[in-house]
DNA sequence: TCGAATACATACTTTTTGGTTAGTACTTGT
DNA sequence: ACAAGTACTAACCAAAAAGTATGTATTCGA
């Protein structure tokens, strides 16, 4: 027989972790499918909302607008809005998200290094 | 309404991005919640299970084990038994896990920088 | 007046991840 | 004979993350 569940354990653990480790936290921002992918191409400079749509293909709008939107909460990306129509928004690195910056080029640096992905350059064209 | 789905799209996204892109190759390697952490305790040189159990009381043995098992196929730890009884299981970090290690430690490093974690030493005791 | 272009929003469903509970094997100490 | 210690295993379930489909607003140009 199984006993009922009160509360989310997961949400609470996930929150001890985020909490009381630095590199949990960090992962908590960074973390999920997408969000390192967007961080590493505006490392570039900034994006358009359609510049990053074409950038990543793979991605859905509902994925980029979502993630667009928790890393502009969680301050590590700028949203900037031109009120003109059609509109046009765009999308550059706060001081904490550049701070990411080494953090991602080690990461794509490993990645090129042990993994055999098909693209050595780490562009990352998905 | 609403069509049939016939594959699964999330696993093929994934695999899409791990294959093509460095950044999410290693970001599939120690994503999660506990193996940048369990890979963070393993720099302090090698540990037992129950060590590591000790070290991070706010896992389960299930992901424990869970987590150690994926890293040890992805080559990331060693895993090494002495056939005693009882058991003596010990584990450590690879060549590649080791090659982490900066990237772990500009993780925690952020994350003390950005965010208010509780404890500021980056030790993550969870 | 109709379509194109741009940047979203929302309701709903599937897939994956993580947590719960209970149990195993083997030996030493009491 | 039985509990304690160590390192697991497996069946089951809840919650979170990701994907699908469809719809919105505005204005310009044809």
């Amino acid at each position: 027989m199984y006993a009922i569940k009160e509360s989310s354990t997961n949400q609470l653990n996930k929150n001890i972790a985020i909490n009381k480790c630095p590199v949990t936290y960090t992962l908590s921002k960074i973390g999920g499918r997408w969000k390192a992918l967007i961080l590493y191409h505006l490392i570039g400079g900034t994006r358009r909302y359609g510049e990053l749509k074409k950038a990543l293909p793979a991605i859905t709008e509902k994925m980029l607008i979502q993630s667009l939107k928790e890393l502009e909460m969680d301050q590590l990306v700028h949203r900037e809005v031109k009120p003109v129509v059609p509109p046009h928004v765009s999308y550059n690195l706060t001081e904490a998200g550049n701070a990411l910056q080494p953090i991602l080029m080690a990461m794509a640096a490993w990645g090129i290094e042990y993994a055999n992905t098909e693209d050595p350059s780490g562009r990352c064209m998905i």
